[in-house]
RNA sequence: GGCGGCAUAGCCAAGUGGCUAAGGCAGCGGUCUGCAAAACCGUUAUUCACCGGUUCAAAUCCGGUUGCCGCCUCCA
């Protein structure tokens, strides 16, 4: 199993500490503000990581963490006239309710930054008795110069960051490339004691001190977006490493941005959608689709045509699925592989059995999520056309059906798609839909009563009238023998 | 200005030295259908931004050019 390495700028044969175990810490958000897409992506990846890497076997431990104090947090708790815990509780909650939402499985610890102000001072003690922080009037820096190996993460040297220093000059700090390890409080400022007066720790620290507590000194793999290689995740290195003389992690791993217009999607550009707003109007994994589409280290632009075409995608493979589950339908699966398998029974067989370790291999790279949807795409296919309406319901043929289940199911609940009945997902659908484009499902209804009418009196000409207004309307009809199913284009 | 990344069909997107350049969408032809829709079958890049080089062999490696993006300030 092979994964991209920040550090090294190339592909590593996953190599864990302790057999079987992975230790893993994403840094988590800092809770002053609804989360967005952008934030969804990164959940989502780190997500299908540690699903995949508990399907292959391991024993992961997921820590990611929430920063409930810091200069926007308190900002907003004045603004508000309330204290920094009202508003990161508020923030951790609806973060909590969109993750669930997204079916993002819950890590094994989050940990907050205000848990562990004992640890960080104890650490900024340390840093400053090895001579790698210094003291300026409450405050205390990291004497970023001091700590060799400076910049390899984000593959910068130190001479580079001052040539193409664009550092606010604070006179407080000897280099300007040094940055806050402890920041005295000023008025209004919620504050902590330490050993330099009333204050409270930097950014990069907390995450220094939760991962190492949780994790170890040197844990397996270190996650975040890219835009946390420089400087949180380079100063982290700093800050551990500097005062433990081990490596933080073997693995730093970092996902691509999700762009709007080729534009990064953030808070500052204000081109963001919250979480919770697209789920008004898609599916949880109608998102995870668009964002597993796409390699995790690569760029995936947000828009309302490439949301449509995760929507057009996924509904292909509950297409898929309900074409099994009505194959299956009042029929006994064999329990056993029935001996016979021959002709057709046997080739689809073959295509959907393998279709596993083809999962397994494209996620085994890098966790190569595009490649596997494409062999999902291919097993897709071939189910619909083994299952379709020329189904022969043969006890062969049901227990190969039954394994295409079974295998879909498997991988996608490594993706977390395919969770859902395909049924109840259509109808999800078309709910979803009805409300996005404000139609009347009354209406609707009606309109194919009447279409159905027509077609008993072979009406067609009225038949194909109605359902031209439908299409206006862009409701598409499927007739079957039985019944008309609709659904919204 | 410093550092780094990306550029594959109309669109999205895998592929990083060697079988016919995955897959999806859209398009076209067909099967099915009262006609459709969905589904299925077939088809759609002699070519991987451009120029040059290395090699028996490159979309894949090296150098240059152009364009886009990111980090250098909070940021997933």
């Amino acid at each position: 199993m092979r994964l991209y390495n920040t550090l090294v700028n190339k592909k590593q044969e996953l190599k864990t500490i302790r057999e079987g175990k992975v230790g893993l810490y994403i840094c988590g958000i800092t809770a002053y503000d609804s989360c967005h897409v952008g934030h969804a992506r990164s959940a989502v990846v780190f997500d299908i990581i540690t699903r995949y890497l508990r399907y292959r076997g391991y024993d992961v431990t997921y820590v990611k963490n929430f920063t409930d104090v810091d200069d926007k947090i308190i900002g907003k708790a004045n603004a508000e006239g309330t204290d920094i815990a009202t508003i990161a509780e508020r923030y951790i909650k609806e973060h909590n309710d969109d993750m669930g939402a997204l079916g993002v499985v819950p890590p094994t610890v989050t940990p907050r930054a205000t848990e562990y102000i004992g640890g960080m001072i104890k650490l900024i003690e340390t840093l400053i008795a090895k001579g790698l922080a210094y003291v300026m009037d409450g405050d205390v820096y990291y004497a970023v110069s001091k700590f060799y190996g400076y910049g390899k993460l984000s593959g910068r040297s130190l001479d580079d960051m001052i040539a193409g220093a664009r550092v606010d000059v604070n006179e407080r700090k000897n280099n300007p490339l040094d940055f806050a390890l402890w920041k005295a409080s000023k008025e209004g400022e919620p504050w902590w004691e330490s050993p330099w007066g009333k204050g409270r720790p930097g950014w990069h620290i907390e995450c220094s001190v939760m991962s190492q507590h949780l994790l170890g000194d040197t844990f397996d793999i270190h996650g975040g977006g890219e835009d946390l290689i420089f400087p949180h995740h380079e100063n982290e290195i700093a800050q551990s490493e500097g005062a433990s003389g081990k490596p933080l992690a073997n693995y730093w791993m970092h996902n691509g941005f999700v762009r709007i217009n080729k534009e990064k999607m953030s808070k500052s550009l204000g081109n963001f959608f919250t979480i919770k707003d697209m789920l008004a109007s898609y599916q949880p994994e109608v998102l995870r689709f668009f964002m597993i589409q796409t390699h995790y280290r690569s760029p995936a632009d947000f828009s309302g045509d490439s949301l449509a075409e995760a929507r057009q995608g996924l509904e292909r493979c509950y297409t898929a699925l309900k074409a099994i589950k009505d194959a299956l339908a009042g029929h006994v699966v064999p329990a056993g592989i029935p001996d016979q398998l021959t002709g057709q029974d046997e080739a689809f067989y073959k295509i959907v059995a393998e279709l596993p370790q083809k999962f397994q291999e494209a996620m085994d790279d890098d966790f190569n999520s595009a490649k596997a949807i494409g062999h999902i795409f291919d097993a897709v296919r071939h189910i619909n056309a083994f299952a379709g309406k020329s189904f022969a319901a043969t006890p062969a043929a049901l227990f190969v059906v039954d394994v295409a289940r079974r295998n879909l199911l498997e991988i996608g609940n490594v993706l977390g798609l395919f969770l859902m009945d395909p049924d109840d997902y259509f109808d999800r659908d078309r709910t979803l839909e009805v409300a996005k484009r404000g139609l009347d499902t009354t209406l609707i209804l009606q309109l194919i009563g009447e279409r159905n009418a027509a077609r008993a009196a072979k009406d067609w000409q009225k038949a194909d009238e109605i359902r031209k207004a439908l299409a206006e309307m862009k409701v598409v009809l499927k007739d079957t023998p039985t019944d008309t199913l609709w659904q919204i284009e």
